[in-house]
RNA sequence: GCGCCCGUAGCUCAGAUGGAUAGAGUACCGCCCUCCGAAGGCGGGGGUCACAGGUUCGACUCCUGUCGGGCGCACCA
């Protein structure tokens, strides 16, 4: 719809500049938009100001050309001049009653578009360290990532989902060390827990699969092992010096075969948790990547080189570090340490080289706000490398806070005292799960109420919605046993019944939403698809409680049934879109 | 100290690339079920858009500064 009055106007536009009444060269990106106020029309443009400058002419008297100019129009009925120079378009009702038929004969592809057609888009998001479940700090990445690579979908881009493995480093070998300790309490030793040790649950579960399966193989005597241990914290001394020396010491003692046995033990079991965790909440990926790929293909040290040939590496202190600084970053950073080890960051270099050589127009990391400060580097990488930085979109995704009976709910991630994304899950579904997380934008602090996201009430916006769809499918099942005919070819021939104020409303609406889908895509932004629907929501039910459908008069009703089963379908695909259910009866 | 994000109604939040009197929900008050699900609808009060300057026809939106809140500033991932 916006589209053909953008087309009316450029042809205005255009025939002005022929006859010399506007300069050549004035050529701005022609705005549109809806009218708040329907004294304003339906769409209204702000072209006439924004040639103003350029053409020094009064604002007025360039709209008044342009309406002059405005080729006629089916749809328009009324072109009028307002305010300080807004051109104000008034549709027939007929130009909007014909949504109708465009959705049911678009059906769930009703609002997605070919704008993003041959364009491959990556998006990566969650990457949690396998080193335990994720907890409802990575449920709002997954939600959000999930929605805007389905918005992005939606569009035509050709998307590709990913999840960063981080299999390598220092994080997990001390999931590895934890594992290991706890098998041999299974196994009969006894020994104190390391202060910096991963203490869930979990850690139990993989280590009894492990005891289980190889019996006392892996088991080494306590004394020995903490002979040659420092002291941990508990006893004065560095929980960080101590838990490395325990990783040193299962290496050593099990050899390279057996702690990597014990290592991918667990790196494999909390990641088919995580998967499984993921899939029940309607997020799944193209590709798990593994991190520690990178260094077996050689992709890390090809990245260093390229980055050494390019003049970007110097050696300092026994270590290489990479010239982030003539990048805008704020500090030089280390590729690979005194030790010979490459670090975290070298493996992410390569990783977005990667990402890029396999051919990806645009890349998106979705990322904790926390992670912030990494933005720079890593673009500082990829333009060292030749890249073009502004291929990759990092979005952060600040944290959410719950909120239980009005309480804030504290949690630290060391001691395990965390709430899982699993537990939310369970505790308000996973519809709810999904929709509150993606109801703010992403760059706001967000409080989630967890007793609003699970009352089944008219507080609760996703219930609104939800009723919605619910309520029209009660409508059909109403129909069938009062036996009332609806045939929804005879009523798209009786659309234009539908013109009392709250169906020109709802037709507004429904002509909306390719216009939100592309907004909420293109911008990230799947809040506005939240927004939007509980908008559409609110018209239904306005309409629902001044109109009663299965009326007598057959015309009518076959016109209001097919009203209100578009509306269905857009709420279907809304929510589908947010990887929430569309329930037919609640 | 430096950097990034945020600061809109009592509370939770929208305000698309600057546009016509700043909007929802919730809470509070009043109304609407012999009628398709009241998990709904209608109406009402409630704001110096943190503060101060600047840019222009026009600023919640852009720029600068101040105040307040969050988060970063590792040879950890």
């Amino acid at each position: 719809m916006k589209q053909q009055i953008r087309t009316l106007l450029q042809q205005a536009l255009d025939s002005l500049k022929q006859s010399g009444a506007l300069p050549g060269d004035a050529s701005p990106t022609i705005q549109i938009e809806r009218s708040r106020d329907p004294a304003h029309g339906d769409f209204a443009s702000n072209l006439a100001m924004m040639l103003a400058k350029t053409a020094h002419r009064k604002p007025r008297d360039i709209a008044e050309d342009l309406m002059a100019a405005l080729p006629a129009s089916e749809h328009v009925v009324k072109v009028e001049i307002a305010g300080p120079g807004f051109i104000n378009f008034h549709l027939s009702q007929r130009a909007f009653q014909a949504v109708v038929p465009s959705i049911l004969e678009a059906g769930e592809h009703y609002g997605r578009s070919r704008l993003g057609a041959g364009k491959r888009v990556q998006v990566e998001f969650v990457s949690a360290n396998p080193t335990g479940p994720l907890h409802v700090g990575h449920g709002r990445g997954a939600a959000y990532g999930a929605t805007v690579a389905d918005l992005l979908a939606a569009m035509g881009f050709e998307v590709h989902r990913e999840y960063y493995v981080n299999d390598a480093g220092r994080q997990m070998d001390i999931l590895a060390a934890s594992v290991w300790l706890r098998y041999l309490e299974l196994a009969g030793e006894d020994l104190p827990f390391p202060v910096n040790g991963y203490k869930g649950d979990y850690v139990w579960d993989v280590a009894a699969k492990l005891h289980r399966e190889n019996g006392d193989r892996l088991r080494h005597a306590w004394s020995k092992i903490a002979s040659s241990l420092p002291a941990d914290e508990t006893d004065g001394g560095d929980k960080e010096k101590y838990i490395d020396a325990v990783i040193t010491q299962a290496k050593t003692l099990l050899g390279a075969k057996d702690y990597r046995f014990i290592f991918d033990t667990g790196l494999d079991y909390i990641l088919a948790d995580i998967r499984d965790d993921l899939a029940h909440f309607n997020v799944n990926y193209e590709q798990w990547f593994s991190e520690r790929s990178l260094t077996e293909s050689g992709a890390v040290e090809r990245a260093i080189e390229r980055l050494e040939k390019s003049g970007h590496v110097y050696e300092k202190e026994g270590a290489k570090w990479f010239r982030s600084s003539d990048f805008g970053d704020e500090k030089d950073r280390v590729l690979v340490r005194d030790n010979g080890q490459s670090t975290y960051f070298a493996s992410d270099i390569a990783y977005h080289m990667d990402k890029l050589e396999r051919g990806f127009e645009q890349v998106i990391d979705i990322w904790g706000a926390d992670h912030h400060g990494y933005v720079p580097r890593v673009k500082a990488a990829m333009q060292a490398l030749g890249d073009d930085p502004d291929k990759l979109d990092v979005l952060l995704v600040q944290f959410a806070v719950l909120y239980r009976g009005g309480e804030k709910m504290q949690m630290s991630t060391r001691s395990g005292q965390f709430v899982t994304l699993r537990q939310l899950r369970k505790e308000i579904g996973s519809d709810a799960a999904r929709f509150f997380y993606v109801m703010r934008k992403c760059e706001q602090h967000m409080d989630f109420d967890l007793d609003l996201a699970k009352s089944r009430s008219n507080d609760n916006p996703l219930y609104y919605i939800q009723y919605a769809h619910a309520r029209i499918c009660s409508v059909f099942r109403q129909r069938e046993e009062k036996k009332l005919s609806y045939d929804q070819a005879a009523g798209l021939q009786q659309l234009a019944r539908l013109t009392e104020k709250h169906e020109q409303a709802l037709l507004s609406s429904l002509s909306r939403y390719p216009e939100v889908l592309e907004a909420a895509a293109l911008n990230h932004e799947p809040h506005q698809l939240a927004h939007y629907l509980r908008e559409l929501a609110n018209d239904y039910h306005t309409y629902y409680n001044a109109h009663p459908f299965l009326v007598e008069d057959a015309d009518l009703r076959q016109a209001r049934l097919a009203l209100i089963q578009s509306v269905k379908q857009v709420i279907a695909n809304g929510l589908g879109l947010l990887g929430v259910s569309a329930p037919e009866s609640m």
